[in-house]
DNA sequence: CTATTATTGTGTCAAAATAACACATTAAAA
DNA sequence: TTTTAATGTGTTATTTTGACACAATAATAG
């Protein structure tokens, strides 16, 4: 593959926060660096003849080999001192082994995407750059390179608001899933816990589900009720909102 | 002052979308363009030094001669067509006669800001660019430069959705208001009318309000009282938002 | 100076939404 | 077959919302 700076459009970069869940917990697609071993976002540069979106798609259709994926901007990052890569790097750099790297060392303004995926579909790869692409759970995030922890930060921010006027989960969850663990999403990015009855009054009301005739076996207990999105009136809600608020 | 490219970083610009609010009309802030005589957002580019708000900011002071200004990112305009200039503006360019326009024809992604602006405070002023800033309410736009008419629908569209989670007014309003004045500007942004007891319940369950003892007088009929922000709870409720939702 | 007018201040009531909570059901495991 | 623990499905009190009515008053008209 390799990559070649004129391809793409200058000063501007994008980082990819993807979000998936797994485990009742919400998890992270992180690369590990060449070189440098740092952690660091998935992300890429914009070609001459593409949109932002374009661009992250294609990133993330490399990283993780599904299409289709829940993409949205959050935020233009856009510190100057933002990509001030640490020393180390800047000598691998200039000891001019790594040609295609002087092209890390301008500035860059990036931009935040935010994907949510469907964790159970994704076959992780790492890029050009990077050895290693990993999912890693919230608290497991350690230091990542350049200003990538603000990110992934204002990411999280986004969804927990988003998550407030919004339905989320299409994208996130499989096709079929149980009320319980549609509510174990909610509750791991709202980060409390809610009351089981009550999340599904409303979660019904705002009809966004199909409840299924099928139920999921094999969990010890009772087993519970399988559900799908209905994506027309799933799609709608996204655009509307699910609170006219006035 | 004029205009030197190199003071700048490549490929990125921004559009600002400046609300203000005048005899319950939302307006929005247009320059008319020197030689095309087009009608534009206010915009500008980011300096070396500078962050994306730094640059909005500067771009902001400078049209309206007024600091401290509620400022915001809401998207980035990525389309690769999206600056293809028309072609008499080409001409005019290949012409060799304004040769700091060159610049214009290469490819830029734009960031959209929006900015609210209390009316009564701005001085409007021109750019190097345009002949005349000028205040214009929603349904006097007519067709804008590039794709300059999608910014404002997006902006106005961002408003929409943070009305109903977010306190507005702030910023938008002269420090001391009333009520109705205050339901007016929510009825402008949102396009409906709203029950004026129902409103003011609302709103001031919020807690972002704090009614003066004095009254507006001047108006026929009974003096409304005189409110101002409660900065404080305000601020609060911008971070934290409106509703809960869960 | 008084009556009129239109707008504001304030309150009520029914309906809807929400929060808190309890008991019956059932798949798997003991 | 019994036990266990999670799920399905209410009910009730409280809060919030929507729809509406009447009293108070600053300017204006007579």
């Amino acid at each position: 593959m390799g990559f070649n700076a004129r391809d793409y459009l200058e000063s501007v970069s994008l980082d990819c926060v993807i979000f998936g869940f797994h485990n009742s917990q919400l998890k992270v697609l992180l690369l590990k660096m060449k070189y440098t071993h740092e952690w660091a976002l998935p992300g890429g540069f914009v070609k001459q003849n593409e949109t932002v979106e374009e661009a992250a798609a294609r990133v993330l259709r490399e990283r993780t080999s599904v299409g289709d994926i829940f993409l949205k901007q959050f935020r233009v990052f856009s510190d100057p001192e933002r990509s001030k890569i640490n020393p180390a790097v800047k000598d691998l750099i200039e000891s001019g082994d790594h040609p295609d790297m002087e092209w890390f060392e301008k500035r860059f303004i990036s931009i935040g995407m935010y994907a949510l995926v469907d964790f159970t579909k994704v076959i992780a790869v790492p890029d050009y750059f990077s050895e290693e692409a990993v999912w890693k759970s919230l608290d497991e995030i350690g230091t990542l390179m350049l200003d990538h922890n603000l990110i992934v930060q204002k990411a999280l921010n986004t969804l927990r608001l988003q998550i407030s006027y919004q339905p989320i989960g299409y994208n996130l969850m499989p096709e079929k899933f149980t009320m319980p663990e549609l509510q174990s999403l909610y509750e791991t990015i709202l980060g409390k816990t809610l009351d089981r009855r009550n999340f599904q009054r409303k979660i019904l009301s705002f009809d966004i589900l199909t409840k299924l005739p099928e139920t999921k076996k094999g969990g010890a207990h009772k087993a519970p009720f399988l559900y799908e999105f209905n994506i027309e009136n799933y799609k709608k809600a996204l655009e509307n909102g699910l609170y006219g608020g006035w």
